[in-house]
DNA sequence: GTTAATGCAAACACTTTGCAGCCGC
DNA sequence: GCGGCTGCAAAGTGTTTGCATTAAC
């Protein structure tokens, strides 16, 4: 995973300013491993410095995406972000009870090498994710509404 | 594919009305086969009927979705809608050039068979896609911007 | 004639942008 | 001290909702 530290190296070799906003923001995902919303870092730096708009989280979100240190997931109407991390995994989001879970990259290289051979699409797979239900909601499961 | 008639006479079966901006929508999915925003549809129907507001589009869709007629795709910051097919496909959405291409669901049933059997998670397929770069963008392929 | 569906407008949630002042370097 | 960064406020998207009127049945 990348660290903090790292990730802080990275921003000043690149020539951006080391704000305590932008520390904090990595913080926060440190601190919240996987997928986390903008409302998510937002609540928990505002239990230290209240201050942080909700612009400045979006920018520093933004300027870490262009610099590869976080990812951007899109599904389910609102974007959730996570710390790259060195071992690959991608996402599986229950439609029910909102929650992720995780799934390591080796069970999709099969799937992906199929797609590259048979219509030469190069799948992005870092920001891969599937909804569905997950057990304890498919236990539950209700007939149509 | 569900023909337009078939998806009239399902929304009358369950009780729903006919209404001429309903067949409308359904005869702009038909048209355009494939995914489609609402802007899209909003477009199709402007030049036969200027007066069609986008809330209707909005309901209608959600009502086509309720019945199983249409499936709603996320990716993208909007939604895109398509009507269901018998022969379940899935979706690469180039994220160069914008272009969608479909792919058989038999390419991904050993990727749902590994969910299913390692996590109990029951993903949704009839709202999968995956993004990347189709093999014309990857030809001309670009490096880091 | 009932009742559901439409159009309109207003509200919503999430995200982006413009700008004056601030602060990391 | 310079210039990038922040906070604030305002605007921008895409989507949803409340409500009076209209039209399908």
């Amino acid at each position: 995973m990348v660290q903090r530290s790292k990730a802080l190296e990275i921003l000043k070799e690149n020539g951006y300013r080391l704000t305590p906003q932008r520390v904090m923001v990595l913080s926060a995902m440190v601190e919240h491993p996987g997928h986390i919303g903008v409302e998510d870092i937002l609540q928990a730096i505002h239990r230290v410095y209240p201050y942080i708009d909700v612009a400045t989280v979006y920018r520093t979100l933004q300027l870490l995406k262009r610099l590869h240190l976080v990812t951007e997931l899109d599904i389910g109407g609102f974007a959730r972000y996570e710390l790259v991390e060195a071992d690959r995994h991608h996402h599986m989001i229950c439609k029910e009870c909102g929650n992720a879970f995780d799934f390591s990259s080796r069970y999709v290289e099969t799937f992906r090498n199929t797609l590259v051979d048979e219509f030469g699409f190069q799948p992005d797979l870092e920001h891969f994710a599937i909804g569905g239900l997950c057990s304890d909601c498919a236990a539950k499961a209700i007939p149509h509404p």
